[in-house]
DNA sequence: CGGCAAACCTGCGAGC
DNA sequence: TGCTCGCAGGTTTGCC
């Protein structure tokens, strides 16, 4: 389901539904998601307040005392849901969260994609190899260029590289891609520098957007406090085949319009007049 | 190394 | 109404 600025838009509304409250008891209803839960997590997380909480790539961070970090991926599905302790739970609720003030969160997660560790911060593995954060300034033009020379592979699946560059997903490569008028079926290496500058920025542009909007709500899902995200109604190209591309006149043409394509399983929309 | 399909799971909408 | 099929925002593995 989610990818950076969905990510970051539960991660903030997660903060003060969380942030200095001491958790009293967890309650695993599943052997893990995507992966088993690590030995022992609900006893280790017993006791512990959460002091306070970041984002790296797709990853939500809750940070413990002692430099402990209890890691959050989402998957497709994973969402926080705050209940009350007298609500029936949801089958799909994997792990359920009490806090000393009374209050509830359940992690619910149809599909099980989501992923959960618990390590000190400097030994969590699943950050090891990810590669630069989209929206912080050492994600530059140059940096891209470097993390994708001599790819044969396509610029679209280089960019669902999470070494490459991490937090993007399906939709925004889509997006990023049209609005830097590159073809998602372009050889990753064969990019100009003007055309990875481009790229770059865009990139930031489309996250930024997002995040601003509060990130996509696609199907049902929601943030943990109930809210909805809008970006989807501001989707250029993704979900929008067989329409004319915003700003260009290309639908007139015998074949214009947004195309879908399936590029390694995954879909990738794009308009063939703007991306080249 | 590259590219692709499948695997992990469930739910939903479309079409018959 | 009920069935099957295709599709879904992620990541990893294994095969050629």
């Amino acid at each position: 389901m989610p990818e950076l600025p969905e990510v970051e838009t539960v991660m903030r509304a997660l903060t003060p539904l969380v942030l200095g409250r001491r958790i009293t008891q967890v309650t695993l209803r599943a052997k893990g998601l995507r992966t088993p839960f690590p030995k022992g997590m609900a006893a280790n997380l017993t006791g512990l307040t959460i002091t306070h909480l970041s984002r790296r790539a797709k990853y939500i961070l809750l940070h413990l005392p002692k430099n402990q970090t209890w890691l959050v991926h989402l998957g497709m599905t994973g969402t926080f849901i705050t209940r009350g302790t007298r609500d029936p739970l949801d089958k799909h609720d994997h792990v359920v969260i009490d806090f000393d003030d009374g209050s509830r969160l359940c992690f619910n997660d149809p599909r099980r994609f989501g992923q959960m560790d618990m390590a000190h911060h400097t030994d969590l593995k699943p950050l090891a190899a990810l590669g630069p954060e989209p929206l912080e300034a050492t994600f530059t033009p140059f940096v891209l260029a470097q993390n994708l020379v001599n790819k044969k592979t396509t610029i679209k699946a280089a960019l669902l590289d999470q070494q490459i560059v991490s937090g993007l997903g399906n939709i925004y490569v889509s997006e990023a891609l049209f609005y830097a008028r590159i073809h998602p079926q372009r050889r990753a290496g064969s990019l100009k520098q003007n055309e990875i500058k481009r790229l770059c920025a865009t990139i930031k542009e489309v996250l930024t957007a997002s995040i601003k909007a509060g990130g996509s709500t696609l199907k049902d899902y929601r943030h943990p406090d109930g809210n909805l995200g809008f970006f989807q109604n501001q989707f250029a190209v993704y979900g929008h085949a067989g329409q004319a591309c915003p700003g260009c006149n290309c639908k007139l043409a015998k074949t214009g319009g947004i195309k879908r394509i399936v590029q390694s399983g995954r879909s990738s929309f794009f308009c063939a007049t703007k991306q080249k």
